[in-house]
RNA sequence: GCGCCUGUAGCUCAGGUGGAUAGAGCAACGGACUUCUAAUCCGUGUGCCCGGGGUUCGAGUCCCUGCAGGCGCGCCA
């Protein structure tokens, strides 16, 4: 139920009625009419809402704004509608007062759908994939994983909520240089528990976790792979960290509230044979080409590489754009990208309409190259979008806290969720916008006080079933809430909290639509205001019935709807705190 | 050198796709609990929206440019 969006449709087919009146009667002339908004303004004393369409079409009509928003209001019809009161305001705007009949509504229309309300059907029919976290199997879940697995899971959760149909899909890097330094690794801290010691590789995986898993073979297998060659120890010992690791990220996941529907392996691109495809067709339209044994993707000005443009500090750099790519290396394996376009590749031959990237910001630069390595296979480089996180520093007492893989000092995932807990932990990296760098401050995330926003709204959600829970104590048998009279809710908090909650699915459909699911957090914050605001000046038990079944149900549809944000974003809505 | 991101109140950050007097939380101060959860509410003030140009009725928002910070620019992923 879009109650703003049907009434912004009404007042718009008013005033085009209207203003083809001003211009059939000679008072207002003009060829073709500009786009115009209409639009809920911010300040209370310019109405429900406003348009800016006399003013859009000032120049064109050649007369001042607020003549023609006159000439416009003169001929408006306004009966039958829930306009109240029109007026020619500021520069020209045209402004909207209500009456608030159509409130009454509200709060039903929330029993009605109940966990369904909010959402809306803008993406029906839709397929997306988001594709997110995609942490490397041969450490630990990071705080760059973190940022991407609150953005990304309340994304698909968000797309869900707008009608899409979505997957959600980890991407396993199981294959390339990496996976062959995992194996070094592990056999030489495998090697290291029998006794035997060797140099360790600069490249090399240093952390104790590896030393863990050794030891983790050691124990449940033994010393097996003592009299094994080299090559078949390390990829034994891969294959079994590889099973442990991903296992780990798996439970890690689970615990931060976040299940993939696919997980997705490149090994098995190169298994199937699709990176060999995807290179061959490359080569065969002419977009790759061979040399010395390898093969390179021509660049989008491929003949026009320059040579660098100056000498400096750290050596040669060219333009990526003038830069053909490697995509299989002079030894034969093929690189990183080469798998990735033939991941991207199978993603749309998937039948995708849209797909999603969570990247960490230090990826950019492979943005621009995917991108238009999918136009290659005929799909529109417009239906890959990468949103790229920027990197999250820790604060605690203040202080940076540095992580240093070597040092041992690293906070993972499931550190951060064991110290500030599952909620915070998701709400504080969903609430800010991906874009920019972030300060997580863990004890600010940690506090159990009115500075922790996470509290503010559960605490409404907490409260409010506190309510019930007191009004069922007290004997008062709660009614069905769609067939209650809510035409008795007119004190001002009231008011303002139904136009919170009637806003809801507007709020879902714009945070789709931009992919911007940090939106919610300030509607949250103000649907929570709202309701304090209410409880605060509005008795809802004391008062006698009707009142009082009115006034429950408002404050039961606002659980309702505070539920069904948080969910989205992947947060508890607690029943006490 | 080139590319991406960021720059808004003392601090952390929003800012609905160009609208009216730029917002919220925290911090500070004053009020509200024998009463449905005071993790709450009510009130008090704070800004060269980094600088400089431009686009137009109108710019924190769009364009150009400069400055500052972060990240990247590999036959790593």
């Amino acid at each position: 139920m879009r109650f703003i969006e049907t009434m912004k449709q009404d007042i718009e087919e008013r005033l085009l009625k209207a203003l083809s009146l001003s211009q059939k009667n000679g008072e207002v002339s003009f060829q073709t009419l500009p786009q115009f908004i209409i639009e809920m303004p911010k300040e209370k004393g310019h109405g429900d809402f406003a348009t800016n369409i006399a003013m859009v079409m000032a120049k064109e009509a050649r007369m001042a704004p607020r003549k023609i928003a006159e000439s416009i209001l003169s001929h408006l019809e306004i009966t039958g509608s829930y306009i109240a009161k029109t007026e020619v305001a500021g520069a020209g705007f045209i402004n909207f007062f209500l009456n608030n009949q159509w409130l009454n509504d509200v709060p039903k229309a929330v029993h009605e759908m109940g966990a369904n309300y909010g959402t809306v059907e803008d993406g029906l029919g839709k397929k997306v994939q988001v594709e997110f976290v995609s942490a490397n199997p041969t450490g630990l879940l990071h705080m760059g994983n973190a940022r991407g697995g609150a953005i990304g899971d309340s994304l698909a959760n968000l797309l869900k909520a707008a009608g899409y149909t979505v997957e959600k899909e980890f991407y396993i890097n199981d294959a390339g240089n990496q996976i062959v330094l995992l194996g070094t690794s592990l056999d030489i801290r495998y090697c290291e528990l029998l006794g035997e010691t060797r140099d360790f590789p600069e490249q090399g995986y240093h952390g104790e976790d590896i030393k863990a898993t050794a030891k983790h073979y050691l124990d449940e297998f033994g010393t097996d792979l003592r009299e094994k060659p080299q090559a078949q120890r390390e990829a034994i010992l891969c294959d079994y960290a590889l099973k442990e690791k991903l296992k780990s990220i798996k439970e890690v996941m689970a615990l931060y509230g976040v299940e993939f529907d696919v997980w997705f392996s490149e090994k098995t691109l190169h298994e199937s044979g699709k990176v060999k495809a995807t290179l061959d067709y490359l080569l065969e339209k002419g977009y790759a080409y061979e040399k010395d044994g390898s093969i390179l993707l021509k660049a989008e000005n491929s003949g026009e590489v320059k040579a660098p443009q100056k000498e400096s500090a750290k050596g040669d750099f060219v333009n990526l754009e003038d830069k053909d790519d490697v995509l299989v290396r002079a030894n034969g394996i093929p690189t990183y990208f080469a798998a990735d376009i033939a991941y991207h590749k199978d993603k749309f031959d998937r039948g995708f309409d849209k797909v999603i990237n969570i990247w960490g910001a230090d990826h950019h630069g492979h943005v621009a190259r995917m991108k238009r390595s999918v136009g290659f296979f005929g799909y529109n480089p417009d239906n890959l979008t990468v949103i790229l996180m920027q990197l999250v520093k820790l604060y605690r007492n203040g202080e940076l806290v540095r992580m240093s893989k070597r040092s041992g000092q690293y906070v993972t995932l499931e550190d951060l969720i064991a110290e500030v807990g599952y909620d915070a932990a998701r709400y504080f990296f969903v609430m800010r916008n991906p874009d920019s760098a972030m300060d997580f401050d863990l004890d600010l995330a940690k506090s159990k006080t009115s500075e922790n926003p996470v509290f503010y709204v559960q605490y409404a959600h907490a409260r409010i079933c506190s309510i019930l829970r007191q009004a069922e104590a007290k004997g008062f048998a709660l009614p069905d809430f769609t067939t209650v009279d809510y035409s008795l809710l007119q004190d001002e908090h009231e008011i303002e909290l139904m136009k919170k909650l009637a806003d809801l699915p507007e709020e879902i459909a714009e945070a789709a639509d931009s992919l911007e699911p940090h939106r919610l957090c300030p509607y949250l914050h103000d649907l929570a205001s709202s309701f304090h605001s209410f409880y605060n000046h509005c008795r809802v038990i004391d008062v006698e019935e009707p009142l009082r079944n009115s006034r429950l149900g408002l404050a039961k549809a606002t659980a309702i709807a505070i539920k069904n944000v948080l969910k989205i974003l992947g947060v508890h809505a607690p029943n006490e705190m």
